[in-house]
DNA sequence: TCCATTTGTCTATTTATCTAGACAACTCGA
DNA sequence: TCGAGTTGTCTAGATAAATAGACAAATGGA
């Protein structure tokens, strides 16, 4: 548990310490720290450990068994219970389902919301639009073997792809209702990654507690040669998925 | 202000109230919610959408006002100090300083730990050495304009490249420390990239709060011919940076 | 200058968090 | 079976956070 160092507690921040123990305890546990078995610490060790008292212990990880990260059985001990990471390839030919292809058994985009809306100025200048045009707005979750990892908000051209929310609902994924609507390829033109903690709603979807971080990508998405589709904000619970660019950002030549 | 919907503020979440309003505030003025001016609400119209008391309210401000982010004046109000936002490209050309070019006037960066570190299994495989084949390890910051943007620990081979720590110093680039020790070029050969709380030490180096989020990327470097040189592991402060993967990603013909 | 609006400061009470101590109940290896 | 080690539960007190109310002080437009 190397990443736990000896006390370090912040007072007055604003956040409890049992709230900044378990949140320290999760990134071990995101991070692998308690090995393939998941046995941890003992409360008096983790209270010594935190220089805190063992009730402040007991909060903190009572707060993680009720996020389903570890159960604690009296008189055993505290074990990690399996979870899974997930790592999202980042490239000009991005799509959610290949590039997490081998990762999962099953796989499921919600639509949450449609609507039409009119283009504000940043998303009509990505879409090459007026201002004021008309966009299709698309929220969806996507889910792998049950466990939601991101939520997204996509804007389309009303007019040349409004069918794309009847078409995904149908399909199931993006790539498709683009393909049912004629749209047989398309390349990821550019991509603007940040963090942060998640919003209410985000929290919502996700299925993420208060405090819960999200990496958000914002996208757009072109016809090969260059005719704009999609503009995307996509926000990935930071706990289950890695982002990664390497290898395949290469295009096929 | 959008992105602050009405109430939404929880409790018994561990993080206190005027904690969770900082932050909900800090996040719209980083998403520049208060526009040019940077006028923000009064505290009981701040204390009614958030439907907490005014005490509660003022303690968030504090917070903010203590961060440096926002002033507030008796009589006139609270705005927004003036705050920047840096965008890094993230290619197979990757350079630090030539990545932000044009965003800042002054760059600095700061050796803060040099050891050699036999290298672990998973370091030994991206650079193709044995595990346990001695490694420099630099830990460096490094700011604009005197705000610092990102923490990284660097790992080398030791024998071929253990003169890096002295040359980084000395030419206060990654860049040139290569070039002085005879490597011309080298490119990004993947990136991995999450997202997390800041911990202890990333706080203190970069100078963040508790409960700050970093955008933590894994990277590694190659001689274009695929040498491998460095594996990097780096924290950006994720309020203060954008990571922007886009047409700069296409290598030079 | 006046006054509406805003932040600043003070006192007081209630609620939440942290600490402390003690004992019960369970697990599992010797 | 015994006992060391572990989690579970209870009572109690101290400290921190949230709420409430009131009044002072400053700003800036009419």
């Amino acid at each position: 548990m190397d990443m736990l160092p000896q006390g370090g507690i912040d007072r007055g921040s604003g956040v409890a310490l049992w709230r900044q123990i378990a949140d320290r305890l999760r990134q071990a546990i995101v991070d692998g720290e308690f090995g393939e078995e998941g046995a941890m610490p003992g409360e008096m060790a983790l209270s010594a450990r935190f220089a805190v008292n063992r009730h402040t212990v007991r909060a903190a990880l009572a707060g993680l068994v009720e996020e389903g990260l570890i159960e604690t059985v009296q008189g055993r001990g505290t074990r990690v219970r399996s979870i899974k990471r997930y790592t999202f390839p980042i490239s000009r030919r991005t799509r959610f389902s290949e590039g997490l292809a081998g990762q999962f058994r099953d796989r499921q985009v919600t639509v949450i919301e449609e609507t039409t809306v009119p283009a504000s100025e940043r998303i009509a200048a990505e879409l090459r639009l007026a201002p004021g045009h008309p966009l299709l707005r698309l929220v969806l979750v996507s889910r792998v073997d049950g466990l939601p990892l991101s939520n997204s908000t996509n804007y389309f051209d009303a007019k040349r792809l409004g069918q794309m929310g009847a078409q995904v609902r149908e399909t199931g994924s993006i790539t498709r209702a683009y393909a049912a609507l004629g749209i047989a390829d398309y390349v990821r033109r550019s991509t603007e990654i940040t963090a942060r903690l998640a919003d209410e709603r985000e929290r919502a979807l996700l299925e993420l507690k208060p405090g819960a971080v999200v990496m958000e990508a914002r996208a757009v998405n072109d016809t090969p040669d260059g005719v704009p589709l999609q503009f995307a904000i996509t926000a990935f619970a930071a706990d289950r998925v890695t982002l990664s660019l390497g290898a395949p950002l290469e295009e096929p030549a």
